[in-house]
DNA sequence: TCTGGGGTCCTCATCCTT
DNA sequence: TCTGAAGGATGAGGACCC
């Protein structure tokens, strides 16, 4: 005889989210970082900070601002290179530890993720005792902090997370939920972001209480049918979505902002065959094959441009790629406008074994792509590649292109 | 101020099929 | 055979999130 089931508890969600997780890496990696302001993210003209220590955010350094702005605000900043080997080393650390807590477990995101831990409580107490057990290991096993958001679903947890910041715990019990939501500022609400906020602000909507008591007709004038549905449930603290521990990615990405702007077409092709090859060796790494293929460009005034095609046949091919990429760039309706970023997605996935041998159509050169990936594996990720990415560095600088840069790029 | 990179989801327009 | 409605697929762009 089994014993009986401990009763599902009224807040069953966590949301474990790292104290500023990469600068705290970084500081763990270089011990001189401890206690001084540190922003990861490019330090150049055009680079952003991706994650500020407390002492950088003491002086108003953001995650998400320009760098430059950072280091007005803070000369003493001291910037760091992203190392995402470490941070997908720590991330993974820390993920084991939370599974054996409960298998439940939804990540969000390198330092962020959603536990249900409604099924553990026989085994390690009420959820606040949980989130306080998560806490303790990670701190013990990876010397880094994190806060936890306790509550009775999702939203709610990633917002009480948020308060708990940092290094603490915040629990938002059933019946506490209006006096948690009220106050706070409707930007607090997942979905408005900087237009939505204005547009509620015009409105004279300022927090999740007046939202709550703004008629849905006049929201959804304003928002349209699905962000004012999405928005009137979350400002009631409903969420119905379950902690999913694993979904398959819908696309693979790859995009990089120029150093300086440029304007040759084939320093663009050639960019576009290198994300093409990158797009593709992340295809063949993770198992998948894409139909859709977008290309993205964002002109000098920061206009953004996508133009996409979907294949009859999905692909993992480099060549593919960027043989429908540069055919969508040559049909783009300018000549010689200056190029801030380019960008190449495959969406539309299907996992590789599922098609026919026979559609290996690609033949060669995707046999001689994968001894490329096998040749990264082996001595690190640039070691080998196309021909055609040769005598230039990867920001389209330096030596002469060669005239057309051919299918994969004569390897 | 001057805007990265990797994603997801939504809306709207258009085309095609039934 | 023609026409219109409905609905799905596709493509472009935008907002948002971490």
């Amino acid at each position: 005889m089994i014993g009986a089931m401990a009763p599902r508890p009224p807040e069953p969600i966590l949301h474990v989210d790292m104290d500023a997780f990469y600068a705290s890496v970084e500081a763990l990696k270089d011990p001189t970082l401890q206690g001084r302001p540190v922003a990861v993210g490019g330090s150049g003209a055009r680079g952003v900070v991706m994650s500020a220590s407390y002492e950088a955010r003491r002086h108003g350094v953001r995650s998400a601002m320009p760098s430059a702005r950072a280091r007005r605000l803070c000369p003493d900043l001291v910037f760091v290179q992203p190392d995402f080997d470490a941070y997908r080393a720590a991330s993974s650390a820390i993920r084991a530890i939370m599974r054996s807590f409960t298998p439940l477990v939804e990540p969000i995101s390198l330092d962020e993720a959603f536990l249900d831990v409604g099924g553990s409580v026989r085994l390690f107490g009420p959820p606040p005792r949980i989130a306080e057990l998560v806490r303790e290991r990670i701190r013990t096993d990876t010397e880094l902090t994190a806060s936890v958001g306790v509550a009775p679903n999702k939203f709610l947890a990633k917002l009480a997370s948020a308060r708990a910041k940092p290094d603490g715990v915040v629990v938002v019990a059933r019946e506490g939920v209006r006096a948690f939501l009220d106050p706070l500022p409707v930007d607090a609400l997942w979905g408005v972001g900087e237009k939505t906020h204005e547009v509620l602000l015009k409105l004279g909507i300022r927090t999740v209480a007046e939202l709550a008591e703004t008629s849905s007709a006049v929201l959804e004038r304003v928002l349209g049918e699905q962000p004012s549905r999405h928005l009137s449930s979350l400002a009631r603290g409903a969420d119905d979505r379950d902690v999913v521990p694993y979904e398959a990615p819908k696309s693979v990405s790859h995009e990089e902002t120029f150093e300086r702007d440029v304007d040759d077409d084939q320093d663009v092709l050639r960019e576009v065959l290198r994300l093409s090859h990158r797009v593709a060796a992340r295809l063949r790494a993770d198992g998948y094959r894409a139909r859709t293929i977008t290309l993205k460009v964002r002109l000098s005034n920061f206009t953004t441009l996508t133009r996409s095609r979907t294949l009859a046949d999905p692909t993992d091919s480099a060549a593919d790629l960027y043989r429908v990429a540069s055919e969508m760039y040559g049909a783009l309706p300018f000549a010689r406008r200056r190029i801030r970023l380019l960008g190449v997605a495959a969406s539309g996935l299907s996992e590789a074994g599922a098609e026919q041998l026979a559609l290996y159509r690609a033949g060669r050169w995707r046999e001689a792509e994968g001894a490329l990936d096998r040749i990264d594996r082996r001595f690190g990720l640039g070691t080998a590649f196309p021909a055609a990415l040769l005598g230039r560095d990867r920001r389209g600088e330096g030596g002469r292109p060669p005239k057309t840069p051919e299918g994969p790029g004569g390897l």
